[in-house]
DNA sequence: CCTATTTTGTTTTCACCTATTACAAATCAT
DNA sequence: ATGATTTGTAATAGGTGAAAACAAAATAGG
């Protein structure tokens, strides 16, 4: 079934002009995504001949988008050396923000995905109020841009709330106490920047992350999943993510995984995330929720790097139940990778032979092996995915 | 989060040749979807001017693929009347094949998506042994196509198991005892056939099937979910139906859902197909598999519209089994419409209140309203899903 | 060190596609 | 009938990348 859809998508070209446009995309998005690249190269993969693309990297340079410099280290072979053409950064960057209950992380991402030095992280414990939060992000972003000679091409940022599509609205946010805040509008008017603001959930935007530079890389179709005191995930296809209708697909945090298992705060049961999320793992752990969930967790991770029995037992006590989410997620979605993250690394880490062994068992498609990941971003994960859609952003918005 | 792919899919053109390459497939993929459309409309949808249509308009009906004609009743409105281009079908069509375990339905689909008259079913039962039955198929093929003067543009086969994409291997159908059968290329072979051969999942194409011409008309993010003996499903994202890393995405039968169920053909324990499917609803009804399972459901569906009490109990008491795995997919796919077809069919119909009230109580996201809606095409999903994967097939190739 | 070879960049010419513009045709409103 | 309106047609123009020829810069080999 090599079907594509019938009413090609709309991005595209229909005019010359609009052709010119794509090929300009397509350029800077291998550059940004493959870093510097011979425009012989370059050429090979797009299927456009020399000539073009010469034309073409002269007005990516031209707009200051990207670099043309003859080979920093001699290459092998025996021709004229070629020009390497590289996405610009410093000059050429997104803003990312990482918003989460005790902490904001900002950072500058350049074309190409290096995290520039000015990026910084800064702990603000946000205001209940929503209305403050947003002059609180909006100072942070205007000391960010005033700082630099160029304004950013987009600004990206990662909440962790259920956030719509196309319009920015973080719909309901239950960790920071917000409700139908229209984020992207609200930072846009606070912070006076006329480019594409992209605002999205923090676990989607991780799995973006992941996809484009972490441990998904070269894989397609994937799908990532990270447990904390909730369940977030995120699902690539085709090497885009997937939104759903109004954006919320991948909330698989309540994905019912044993209908007689504990009560959820969502008014379910046995809901995926009262099964592996931070409190199953305690409770499993015998630590019934001493003041600091986070300590305890890592001194329970630590325990389990040192090799201690009872800290291992625990997480493969979790396997199983996370077995149960993986298979589905996998029946469902045939990925070729699934990337753990959150809690669910150290499961995989620490006890990784159960947790394979209790997919092979759930698993109805023992033919088609799946890889099995551990995150590579870590905690940066939500920001460096809010830089990579607003990047995304900018080229689908460009010229 | 309005992020597109960085690098643009590759369909699309490079140089002024795809460009008219694209343009024609939008056009022709128009008129397949929406049929006749006037020229001027044409323009509107594509962006293209009244002299770029009429050039593509005569390529296409040179190609025999359109016609042109003066509006068949009078237009309102004051100016000259349009030129209305349809979508020729006597001639221009596919083959659609589904394959079942006691029948082979094959039917001419033109462009356009109608069913022509000379389709027909025939009801075959198929030999034990896979070579012998592609040398059945391959005779109902030449059957039709040596009756008609044009050979088709494209062939399609849906058939009951898992199928690799890409190059039309059926991996498994336990029901029709296939293993790793190369039935595109066997077909191929055995009709000589040159143009392009697309094989697929019944229930994948069922859901494209109605995303087209059925119940998921103008709905871009759909879930269709299929109960019978086994339970297959399809997702269509973004108009487009998701096929995984190897094409087995939508494996939703196996999805556990009652870790304490029964045990599964599969090996597991809980799969949704053993709280759902044929058998479970025999069970709740006390019919303990007597010698004929589809008589015993048709005897059981007609009870239930009826109005008999028993029956009608017995498919209440199945939607909230069905919901759990329902509630499941939405969260993970936020669809705009959920379709049910199959066993489902009749659960929503004669239990759509109980179904409704256990989704509602499941969902965590109550915010958004998702529609249950009842499959329309029935027993020729498959097939029609099968021609129209046919057609983006062979709109995909074009020139 | 010089030359042949190879690879890459540049320039020119050309073919293709769609936009633009002007004009013709067909219908309705008055 | 006449003008307004909408649609189709034809001719020209602008923009895009391809193709081909040429120039430049390196290596390999004598």
């Amino acid at each position: 079934m090599s079907e594509d859809n019938v009413t090609t998508s709309t991005t595209q070209g229909r005019d010359p002009a609009s052709l010119r446009r794509h090929n300009l995309r397509t350029l800077l998005g291998h550059l940004h995504l493959h870093g510097a690249t011979s425009r012989v190269r370059l050429g090979e993969i797009t299927g456009l001949t020399r000539s073009a693309i010469a034309d073409l990297v002269a007005e990516l340079t031209e707009r200051g988008l990207a670099t043309e410099a003859g080979p920093s280290q001699p290459q092998p072979g025996r021709g004229r050396p070629p020009l390497i053409v590289s996405p610009r950064d410093e000059s050429a960057y997104v803003l990312a923000l990482a918003v989460d209950v005790d902490t904001v992380r900002i950072g500058r991402v350049g074309l190409g995905g290096t995290l520039l030095r000015e990026s910084a992280t800064q702990y603000v414990p946000l205001p209940e109020r929503p209305e403050e939060a947003v002059t609180v992000l909006s100072r942070m972003i205007r000391r960010e841009t005033e700082a630099a000679e160029v304004s950013p091409l987009a600004m990206g940022v990662a909440v962790p709330g259920l956030v719509r599509a196309g319009d920015g609205v973080v719909t309901r946010a239950p960790n920071l106490g917000w409700r139908e805040l229209a984020l992207a509008e609200r930072l846009r008017e606070g912070t006076g920047f006329a480019g594409p603001v992209v605002v999205g959930n923090e676990a989607r935007l991780a799995a973006l992350a992941e996809h484009r530079r972490g441990a998904g890389r070269e894989c397609a179709d994937l799908v990532y999943v990270s447990a904390g005191v909730g369940v977030g995930g995120g699902v690539i296809t085709r090497d885009r993510l997937l939104t759903g209708n109004t954006g919320y697909a991948g909330e698989i945090g309540h994905m019912v995984t044993n209908p007689a298992g504990h009560a959820c705060h969502c008014g379910g049961r046995g809901c995926w995330e009262t099964e592996i999320g931070t409190d199953a793992l305690l409770r499993r752990a015998g630590m019934v929720t001493p003041g600091d969930r986070n300590a305890a967790l890592a001194e329970l991770v630590s325990r389990a790097h040192g090799s201690e029995s009872e800290a291992l037992e625990t997480f493969r006590g979790m396997s199983h139940a996370a077995a149960v989410g993986l298979a589905n997620l996998i029946n469902i979605f045939d990925p070729c990778r699934v990337i753990l993250g959150g809690l669910l690394r150290p499961t995989l880490l620490y006890a990784g032979d159960e947790l394979r062994g209790a997919l092979e068992e759930l698993r109805g498609l023992p033919e088609l092996p799946v890889e099995l990941c551990p995150a590579e971003l870590g905690e940066q994960g939500p920001m460096l995915g809010a830089a990579e859609a607003a990047v995304s952003s900018f080229l689908a918005g460009m010229e």
